[in-house]
DNA sequence: AGCGATGTTCGCCG
DNA sequence: TCGGCGAACATCGC
């Protein structure tokens, strides 16, 4: 599920059901979801308590005492809370059994999620070159980010090395708010795109957490609910064309977003 | 049966 | 150094 919208999604979740419960017992029914040692990661975490978390991107951090546990979500991740074992989502790979007798399931499908144990927040920030996020950035943040950026627009906005958070779909959908081809070279944009692009960035992805990240309950007049074979332009009624741009699929209209 | 999927990382090449 | 590209990771559903 999870870009930026998903995990805030999650966060939100997570704060609303799992804060201030002891961890009596963790279960990992796949180890290779952890990126650490099993026995470390339940060192760390058994008899304490999530306090408080912090999204940057698509990384949520949950406090613990003095520690933080990462949660990355990879392209399948969901996490899932009961007070019964027997809601077991299929997927679930580590379950942690709180003190009132709940249980948090964190659940990947295709094991592209992990689970860590980070001791320095902002040293962990600074080794993997986490740009700013990109709800919470400021203009100047924004700016200084993508400065002398050269790429092309789509894979510049998913670079999370640049501004984390944006992935393929969104990236998607703020290109075509914003009427920009997603091969469009960034630094040949004009102050006036990059204006109109990051209040873009910001509305999208605010739209994204209202609607909590669920993508078949979106206006169909964004581009996402049209981004399969066949798809309208829900501004001009031509056809969206997919094409191949970092690895990924992306789609847009031809027309709204035309090659400069 | 094969392809592709909301992500990240690494190696190769220009 | 940057950027484009392809592959790898692992699983499932169309």
């Amino acid at each position: 599920m999870p870009e930026l919208p998903e995990v805030e999604t999650f966060k939100q979740y997570l704060d609303s059901t799992s804060l201030h419960q002891v961890i009596k017992v963790i279960s990992v029914s796949d180890p290779r979801i952890l990126e650490l040692d099993e026995a470390e990661f339940k060192k760390a975490l058994l008899q304490e308590q999530f306090e408080s978390s912090e999204r940057i991107g698509k990384n949520l951090f949950v406090k613990t005492g003095k520690i933080y546990v990462l949660f990355h979500f990879g392209m399948t991740g969901d996490m899932f809370y009961s007070d019964d074992l027997k809601d077991e989502p299929s997927h679930s790979r580590v379950i942690f059994s709180f003190d009132n007798g709940h249980y948090l399931f964190y659940i990947s499908q295709r094991l592209f999620g992990k689970l860590n144990i980070i001791t320095d927040l902002k040293a962990y920030i600074k080794d993997k070159k986490l740009g700013p996020d990109a709800l919470n950035m400021t203009k100047e943040e924004f700016k200084t980010a993508i400065k002398r950026r050269s790429g092309n627009a789509k894979t510049v906005l998913m670079n999370q090395e640049v501004i984390s958070g944006i992935g393929n779909i969104y990236s998607d959908e703020i290109l075509f708010q914003t009427g920009i081809h997603p091969k469009t070279k960034f630094n040949t944009l004009s102050e006036e795109q990059l204006s109109y692009l990051f209040e873009n960035i910001k509305k999208v992805l605010k739209y994204g957490i209202q609607e909590k990240g669920i993508l078949e309950n979106y206006s169909k007049t964004y581009l996402i609910p049209h981004r399969d074979k066949g798809g309208i332009c829900p501004k001009c009624k031509r056809s969206i064309e997919r094409i191949a741009i970092n690895g990924r699929h992306g789609f847009f209209c031809p027309h709204c977003q035309p090659e400069s």
